[in-house]
DNA sequence: CTCCCGATAT
DNA sequence: ATATCAGGAG
């Protein structure tokens, strides 16, 4: 596992490689952010915005996504993929939004949670990016490089990757670590083909050291 | 646990 | 051909 000084380490060097990690779900207000990253599950943020640049021009309110038949929103996000259970979870969320909160979106997990479609890391992502307030959302990239790293163990679950990456982070900072570790996945130490030959946080990481024996990390 | 699912990279 | 993509619900 990490050491302390390790991750602080890690966190410098995320700050040089990812000054200006930032959330690339393009959107206006909480709701168009709550539907991008609904829209988001099990697809690239480049897709997801591909389709809102059209998807928000037509929908503006909660209002108008119930204005059209079901066959009709599907259409509109179909290359999203999921778009069956996707759509359907954007009509339901606009009924329970008109009706138990007057349209808008609630500023709190627990009501976030209830929403449909939404679970704990899209209501983190709402939390944090549009309301500012504390959160640190544990999507794909943040799970996998945080078990390459060894900040936290393999058979974590979500919830558990969450709790430990707050606990050995400063809260002022989980914004931020967030979207440097989302960055970080996304175009370094990537799913596929991990960028270990010149990662600056190979010294610190667990899996790199592995394949550095192994000798599958070769000279950049 | 399985299912949902099209687009893209490898 | 297969893996992966800002997951959530049953």
């Amino acid at each position: 596992m990490l050491t302390k000084k390790q991750w602080a380490h890690c966190l410098a060097e995320m700050d040089r490689m990812f000054p200006d990690a930032h959330c690339e779900l393009v959107h206006d207000n909480p709701f168009e952010l709550t539907i991008a990253t609904l829209l988001s599950a099990q697809c690239t943020d480049v897709l997801v915005n591909k389709v809102t640049k059209t998807l928000f021009q037509k929908y503006k309110k909660p209002e108008d996504y119930l204005a059209v038949p079901l066959e009709e929103l599907q259409q509109d996000i179909r290359s999203i993929g999921l778009y069956r259970n996707k759509a359907k979870n954007i009509q339901a969320l606009c009924e329970r939004l008109l009706v138990e909160y007057g349209g808008e979106i609630p500023a709190s997990r627990e009501a976030l949670v209830t929403l449909p479609g939404v679970g704990r890391k899209t209501a983190n992502v709402v939390l944090s990016v549009a309301f500012d307030v504390p959160a640190l959302a544990v999507d794909t990239h943040v799970e996998r490089v945080s078990k390459r790293l060894g900040l936290c163990r393999w058979k974590d679950s979500v919830l558990e990757v969450e709790e430990t990456i707050m606990k050995k982070t400063p809260m002022d900072k989980w914004s931020k670590t967030h979207h440097q570790l989302i960055f970080f996945g996304r175009y370094h130490c990537k799913a596929q083909n991990p960028g270990c030959p010149t990662c600056p946080l190979l010294g610190d990481c667990r899996e790199g050291q592995k394949r550095l024996k192994k000798g599958l990390v070769k000279e950049a």
